[in-house]
Formats: C-alpha cells, structure tokens, sequence
RNA sequence: GCGCCCGUAGCUCAACUGGACAGAGCAUCGGACUUCGGAUCCGAGGGUUGGGGGUUCGAAUCCCUCCGGGCGCGCCA
C-alpha cells in the first residue's frame, strides 16, 4: 500500500513540477497512518514542508499535486485542512488483506524483516551473588522480549548472559559462605565487611556441610569450594526463575574465562599501545581526557593490587562479540550502567573498531511501594522483594505484561499491594479475555453448524464500516511489530493489544454485531471471518510478550 | 558542582519520533442487553503537557533557562 501511494504522490510532484505550479521537486515522501482514522489511513504533509519555499498556501500546493495523480480506483485522495494529501484505500483493498492475514495465520502478524540478519541481545546479566529481585526482572523480561521480536520477524537471534565471576564481589560472596559453614558447625566466625547477610548464604552453607561435614573446617575463607558452591547454587535458582517466566539463555558467558585466556591482556596491551592507559598510584586507568568521557574522568582498569576492575573484561567481552560479527548487538541494562557502558564503547572505538552494531537499551530503576511505601533494595544487606516472590503472587502472565506495559526510560512503580489486590483488573487480563471470548464465540459457531468460511467465497463486502476499521486495526499489528523491533521498544505491543482488545469488546457488546445468527448465514461467516483475524493478531501479539493466550479464563 | 534520564488528568502511564481537537487504565459518580462469556459495555467530571523564553506553517516532542525527582561521577559491579 505504501509502495503504491509513494511512487503515485511521486509522480504527482513531479508532474506539477513539470507544468510549473512547483518551483521544487525535491522533497521526502513521508507517508503516516494519522490518528484519527477519519483523516484516512495514509497521510501526507509534503505541501506543508513545501510551502514556504514555495511561497504559497499549503492548500494550493496539495491540490497541484493532485491534479498530477491519478489513482486507481481502489484509492481515494482527499485534502484537508492545513494541507495534508489524506489517502483512503477502498473496501475492496481490505478485504483482500482479511483474506490475505486469514491464510497465513497468527504468523502474518510478524513481518519477516530479518531475512537471516543476525542478532546478539546481552540481558540479565546478574552476578550471582544472590537471588533475582524484582529490579532484575524488568531487565529479564525486556531483554528475553526484545529477543522474541527478532527472531519472529526473521533474524537469527544468540541470547546471551554474561557474569563477572573474576571480581571482589565473587569473592565476599566465598568468605561470607565461609563464615557461615563455620556458624553451622558451631564455631565462632564473622561474616566479611559487606559481606551478603541473605538466608540463601546460609542455605549453601548448610549443604556444603552435608557433602562434606566437617572437613573444609581448614580451608581458607578465599578457597575455591565456597566460592564455587555458591555460585553453582545461585546460579540454578536463577536459571529456575527464569523458567518460569518462559526465559531461556543461547550462551553463558563469564569473565573468568576471558582474563584466562588473555583476551583481557590483550585488550589491555591494545589500549596502552594507542596511548590511552596511564599509570598512576600503582593502577592502570583509562585516559578519560583522550577518550573525552563525561566529566573527562580517568576510570581504573587495574588496581595496584594487580586485578583488573570490571571494565576491562567488560571492554574484551565487547571486542569479543564484535569478532563475532553479528549485525545488530543489543545491550540491555539498567541507568545505573550507563556511565560504563559510554567508556566501553569509547574505549572501542579509540581501537578502531566499528561501533554502530552496538545499540544499548537502558532502563529506569524499578521502584517498589508497598503499603504506599517505598521499599529500598539492596542485594548485600538482603532487603530485597524476590522476582519469585512476585511471581508467585500474581503470576508469570501479569509480571512480564507489567513490566513491557512502560517505555524503558520511563521509571517503572511497581505497586505490590495493587498487583496483588487488583490482579483480575489487571489490563493483561482485558487483552487475555478478548482473546478467551474469541474462542468461546468460535466454540458456538461450530455448535451452530457454522464452520470455518472459504477464504474464496466468504461475502466480506457485507461487513460493516465499524468492522472494516476494526479489520484495519487488526491488520496494523504488523506495522506496531516492525516499529516495535526498529526501535527497540517492546512497550508498543502491549499498548497496541489493549486498544484492539477495547475496540473489540465495544464492538461486540453492541446487540447489533452479533456475530452468530443462523438466519444470516453470509453474514454470520463473514463476521466469523473477520473474528479469526482478529484472535490471529491478539495471539501473535500476546506470543511476543510471552503471554498467554487463553481459550477459556 | 558536572553528565545522562524523567516531569502529561487525583494515581499509574501512552502519544506512531515535529503533525490534525493531548489519549488510555485505575480511582470517583451515574447507567446497560432475558439469545455468541458482565474479567464486558455506555455516560460524566477531571489538563496552562512542572514554570518561563526561543526555533517554524505547526512543539508534550527540538534549543536555552529555572524548579522538582531518579541514576552516575569509587582501585564496587
């Protein structure tokens, strides 16, 4: 459609040109679904851009142009107000898209605009030194989310996790596991300074002592076991809590294993080499006035003490997933990480590596009321609200829908009391119950002896103009999808859904629109017809979200 | 102090990336069909888009400034 209307106002433009009603022909088609859907379906406002080169009223420069299209038929121009050139496509062109959507199935919701692109989407990335929190989830559910819409629409996605296991935090997490084996055994121990005061220590303290009783006793409180066991238990939690949000990693990958191998090293060597490392106090930083960081600040890459800081793994992970070559690389994180991830990429790109693969998306901060309260977080002194917790209060469905239903810059208030209280008002279960009540309507067609139509001979020129617009509405999930993987920004499915699940119970809820009436066979198919596109749009949409779509609530 | 994000109805948030009268849900108040699911629908009230200035045909959106909130500016991650 949108192919057709470019190259007709193209041609339009270029015959005013011609006859000397423009001075110009040299302006960009832009072609835009207008909100109110009575302005048509396409827009456009090149007489408005035009206009004042032009020296004239936008309204003579529209009709100009028009004079120098001719449509087809099935197209309908009209010129409005200000001086938008407004399109509508005839019924006819509809009902050819209805037939079109119903032979692909929930499938025409996804436009295959990957073609075998791939994609890297990094996410979660939660150390293990506890268990998930609810802050996590929203960058659990954004990123397995934005995975799901690439590889729905064609791309070749990897679902990567990656953990610093390298850092002084692993190594809290073994000395406060150490303190606590010695506590089991009735020795008298203190945990660590900072060290983490989760009953989940304790818990792998206790199975430590069962596998080995009382033989680590001697052990120091860095050895490896403590560590390991840790982040081993940790570690299946949080896989297990991922499951259960329907969340699946390709690739685990873990810092260790970069600073064995040297890629870390080698990172190190590449950056002095260009001259961007100094070395003051015994440390190795970052040149932050070379690299013109925000602040101009140094950032340390090794400590006096000879360890690297997170960073440099993070930048040798960077190089790593750029070697790889993937077309896209999508970065999920949370605002806290956005300073960091700005000295990555300038780190990479003072090496001279190609850096517009990289595209990060940052959250705002999940804040948590609970009794109109705010709850503060912190993993180390283990005042958290586990992401299990909330799952297991109002469910995977409503958890993964709440947390997609915010842009990501947008801070997200997650209301306890509400989630709880209010779950069966949730707006999920709006967009669910639209979908359930669609396949109640197709249980009664059947019982009516009302099969599924032939896409061949079904009358859908008895549809209505109301049924029409909600076609078109169903019809544009495809556009929301592509927008939605283009910028990165799942939230727009969810918004999406709940409009075409509020315009679908205002319709059915007219006595009028009927959709089962034996006595009105055609119609009643027709109806039927357009219904099944309609549960197409919402299931394929819901898929995406990782939500359920159920036939019965 | 400096940098990034945010500020839209009482509350939680949208607004197709500069377009047409700024829209939903919740909450409040008042209503609805004797047949396909009332977890639904209809109606009402509610706004100087934080304040001010600028850019242009046109601004919630871009620029400047002030106010307010979040995050960062660590040899933590």
């Amino acid at each position: 459609m949108k192919e057709l209307l470019e190259s007709l106002l193209r041609r339009g433009i270029e015959g005013a040109y011609q006859s000397g009603k423009l001075k110009t022909k040299d302006v960009a088609i832009v072609l835009e679904a207008p909100r109110d859907p009575r302005h048509g379906d396409l827009a456009n406002n090149a007489p408005l851009v035009l206009a004042k080169a032009e020296g004239k009223a936008p309204i003579t420069i529209a009709e100009a142009i028009r004079e120098h299209m001719d449509p087809p038929p099935e197209v309908e121009i009209t010129i409005a107000r200000p001086g938008f050139i407004n399109f509508r496509m005839a019924p006819e062109y509809w009902h050819a898209e209805l037939r079109r959507a119903a032979a692909c199935g929930p499938a025409f919701v996804y436009p295959q605009i990957g073609a075998g692109r791939t994609v890297q989407v990094e996410f979660l990335s939660a150390n293990p030194t506890g268990p998930l929190t609810v802050g996590h989830g929203r960058n659990a559910v954004l990123g397995d989310t934005i995975a799901r819409l690439h590889s729905s629409t064609g791309f070749r996605v990897t679902r990567e996790y990656y953990f610093n296991d390298g850092g002084r935090q692993m190594k809290l997490l073994g000395q406060s596991v150490h303190a606590r084996y010695l506590e089991e055994l009735g020795r008298p121990a203190e945990l660590p300074e900072d060290g983490y005061q989760g009953e989940y220590i304790r818990e792998v303290a206790r199975s430590l002592r069962a596998r080995y009783g009382e033989t680590l006793v001697n052990e120091a409180p860095d050895a490896e076991v403590f560590r390991v066991a840790a982040v081993e238990e940790i570690f299946a939690d949080i896989r297990h809590t991922c499951e259960r949000l329907g969340i699946s990693f390709d690739i685990y990958t873990n810092e260790l294993d970069l600073i064995r191998d040297g890629r870390v090293q080698a990172a190190l060597d590449a950056l002095r080499a260009r001259g961007l490392v100094i070395e003051r106090d015994g440390a190795l930083w970052l040149n932050g006035e070379a690299l013109n960081l925000v602040n101009k600040k140094d950032q340390v890459l090794v400590r006096s003490t000879g360890e690297p800081t997170y960073r440099t793994p993070d930048i040798a992970y960077h190089i790593d997933k750029l070697r790889r070559g993937f077309d896209e690389i999508v970065d999920v994180f949370g605002a806290d990480h956005i300073a960091e991830h700005e000295g990555v990429i300038a780190a990479l790109r003072a090496l001279g590596y190609d850096t517009r693969p990289i595209r990060a998306v940052i959250y705002q901060f999940v804040t948590l009321t609970r009794g109109g309260a705010k709850v503060k977080m912190s993993t180390r002194r283990a005042t958290y609200v586990t992401l299990d917790e909330l799952i297991d209060e109002v469910g995977s469905d409503v958890v993964r829908f709440f947390f997609l239903f915010r842009k990501h810059d947008s801070h997200l208030d997650f209301d306890l009391d509400l989630a709880k209280r209010q779950a069966p008002e949730n707006p999920v279960f709006y967009v669910q119950y639209a979908h359930a009540r669609l396949a109640s309507v197709f249980r009664e067609a059947d019982k009516a002896g009302l099969g599924v139509a032939d896409a061949g001979t079904v009358k859908l020129e008895l549809l209505s103009k109301e049924e029409l617009a909600l076609a078109k509405k169903a019809l544009g999930i495809t556009e929301v999808v592509e927008e939605a993987v283009v910028a990165l920004e799942p939230h727009r499915i969810p918004f999406y859904l709940l409009e075409l699940a509020g315009d679908f119970h205002r319709y059915y809820n007219k006595p009028a629109n009927r959709i089962i009436d034996p006595q009105q066979r055609d119609l009643s198919l027709a109806r039927l017809f357009l219904a099944r596109v309609l549960q197409y749009s919402i299931a394929g949409g819901l898929q995406l979200l990782g939500v359920t779509a159920p036939e019965r609530m």
